[in-house]
DNA sequence: TTAGGGTTAG
């Protein structure tokens, strides 16, 4: 192919082209002939679509102004489009290919971005298709388009037709081995993947990230870690995607000071801070209840982009810092970053953790009206607990009967919450039996609605909650604390006795309980109580997690360090009036990160204000 | 002249 010459200026065109630039070179091609010569449109159209997603439509432009497209003029649109917001595009430009008066016929280029633009779409039947398409057009055995398809698969969630890919290829290669490391761990086997893994005969940083970001997506984090040094161990390069990984798992832990290594890591290894990176790094410090640290990195960035924000101001709404979380949506929207979906969950979390009713409202008004976002369910569940926990319970309600989808029991569960801090029986017991209707076996439900039915003195119905309970075998999810010393994580059970030095434990326990009863705490063995759950009874043998992971860090840890505790369901009531009261007689901060929320125990109190 | 694997917020 003698003939092909790189255009010069079409080669300089990149994302940092301008639209006036753009005009102005395809003003001159016309003006001197260029575009006359078919091969130097085809040139120009994938310059242009691929520098940058804004000029998708004017490279078509070009394209059509062509009398005769080239395949790879159209090839070139179809690559485009995949990984743009419109993916589905790409098939328009697929049916011009076989329309084309040129007699085209699809190539291994053409089955290839196609099968990434399902990728992109996610749906079923189009890449059901278009894998019959690369059959027949016999592209099946082209290893770029297997580990497309493998790719594609895992996207779709058919962890079977994965295998069948992987398997039909004779002798896989390190890029098609990645992908299906990386298509086992999305489908849930992250067993499997490891197994790949350590059967790989070479294995480069990609390979290594892909496993590591595997385990991190699925929440074992600490194998996640684990694998991390084993790559340090084996002088693998570390780069900016790895601490992505580290990071996250990190975060998913609430590991603080492991978390603060992997940051100096970065900095003593100069890793440069893409967007990416940086926007982990601000989750990880507001993860872990550190704001101050978050917003230093936030600030300290170079460049930030709505998930950076989101990012931000989802750590101000975790941390109960509702007022900063607006003033920094106020600050985004100044600097003309414009909100998302994702964004606007933050936004009304702020709103409702402060009781901000009517900026709450304002805002979901605005997703529509400012914005062009049709708030789906998860806005309406936030919108629902704004008005809930605010105690306007009966508009919450009304919410919940007009909003324009089926609640989801996370939305009754806000209204059943809220009807139990307000003890409004009706709706407590409208919102437990709507929420059990859609989760027969959640425990939550049946334990809020005893707790409400208990309120009242009807016992009655406490008890026949009970026997419900017990006669559909619902049992609640073990309690589960962790906790970090000295980049050591710990994690307690409930009841579990298992800890190297539970002996310690139970004495210390002992020791704050001695002093707690002095300040007046009584364990509450009410009925109340007794009915949440057997193993809530006060109960040195018998301790709820985060008591023992807060024992074990009163031991263990510095006076002046607080306490970091990260726990898997919400936090008790009693453990709640515990923690304030610990936070004060032992001058000590005690932050745990529950399910929802972060609490911050200082002197006595709780920055949740009893809200949780 | 075009292609396949790893990465951020709810």
């Amino acid at each position: 192919m003698s003939r092909i010459v790189k255009h010069p200026v079409i080669a300089l065109l990149d994302a940092g082209t301008t639209f006036k630039e753009v005009r102005q070179i395809h003003a001159k091609f016309v003006i001197d002939g260029t575009l006359n010569d078919d091969h130097f449109v085809g040139q120009f159209v994938k310059a242009v679509a691929l520098s940058d997603q804004k000029y998708l439509d004017y490279a078509e432009q070009i394209l059509d102004r062509s009398d005769k497209p080239t395949l790879f003029a159209l090839n070139s649109m179809i690559r485009a489009h995949c990984k743009s917001p419109v993916p589905e595009k790409s098939f328009d430009f697929y049916r011009r290919i076989l329309c084309s008066r040129n007699d085209f016929k699809p190539d291994n280029y053409t089955v290839n971005f196609l099968v990434q633009a399902c990728t992109g779409i996610g749906m079923r039947e189009t890449g059901l298709q278009v894998h019959g398409t690369t059959i027949r057009r016999g592209f099946d055995n082209d290893p770029h388009v297997q580990t497309g398809l493998i790719s594609l698969y895992a996207e779709l969630g058919c962890p079977d037709s994965c295998h069948k890919v992987f398997d039909s290829v004779s002798s896989p290669d390190f890029v098609c081995r990645t992908a299906m490391v990386t298509a086992c761990a999305r489908c849930g086997d992250v067993g499997f993947a490891r197994k790949l893994f350590e059967e790989m005969p070479e294995k480069d940083p990609i390979a290594w990230n892909a496993m590591i970001s595997g385990y991190a997506q699925v929440g074992e984090s600490r194998k996640a870690l684990d694998l991390f040094h084993l790559m340090q161990l084996e002088g693998v390069k570390v780069n900016a995607v790895s601490m992505i990984s580290v990071l996250s798992a990190c975060a998913q832990l609430g590991a603080l000071d492991q978390g603060r290594w992997a940051h100096a890591y970065i900095e003593r290894n100069k890793i440069k801070i893409t967007v990416r990176l940086g926007t982990t790094l601000v989750d990880l410090y507001a993860k872990c209840g550190d704001m101050n640290k978050a917003m230093e990195v936030f600030w300290g960035l170079e460049e930030k982009n709505v998930y950076t924000w989101s990012s931000a101001l989802n750590g101000f709404a975790m941390n109960g810092l509702g007022e900063k979380c607006l003033e920094l949506f106020s600050r985004m929207k100044q600097d003309g970053v414009t909100p998302n979906a994702v964004t606007f969950v933050s936004v009304l979390r702020g709103c409702s953790v402060v009781g901000l009713v009517d900026e709450g409202q304002r805002h979901f008004d605005s997703m529509r009206n400012e914005f062009g976002i049709e708030p789906q369910l998860d806005h309406y569940g936030c919108l629902v607990d704004l008005y809930a926990r605010a105690g306007h319970l009966k508009d919450a309600l009304g919410i919940i009967q007009r909003m324009p989808m089926k609640p989801h029991a996370a939305v009754w569960s806000s209204l059943l919450h809220a009807s139990r801090m307000y003890k409004n029986l009706e709706l407590g017991v409208l919102a437990s039996k709507k929420m059990l209707e859609l989760e027969t076996r959640n425990h939550g439900a049946y334990v809020l609605l005893s707790n409400i039915y208990a309120d009242s003195d009807d016992w009655d119905n406490v008890s026949h909650v009970r026997q419900s309970m017990k006669s559909k075998g619902v049992k609640k999810e073990p309690g589960c604390s962790v906790m970090e010393v000295n980049g050591e994580v710990h994690e307690f059970f409930v009841g579990d006795k298992s800890h190297p030095r539970y002996t310690e434990i139970e004495a210390v326990w002992k020791d704050i309980s001695m002093r707690l009863r002095l300040a007046g705490y009584k364990a509450d063995t009410s009925p109340v109580m007794f009915d949440i759950d057997e193993e809530e009874k006060e109960d040195a043998l018998c301790l709820h997690s985060e008591k023992a992971a807060i024992a074990f860090g009163i031991m263990s840890l510095k006076e002046d360090v607080p306490v970091r505790i990260v726990k898997n369901l919400r936090v008790c009531g009693d453990c709640h009036q515990v923690s304030m009261m610990i936070s004060k007689i032992f001058d000590r901060e005690i932050i745990v990160r529950d399910r929802n929320r972060f609490h911050h125990f200082k002197d006595g109190h709780c920055s949740c204000n009893g809200f949780w």
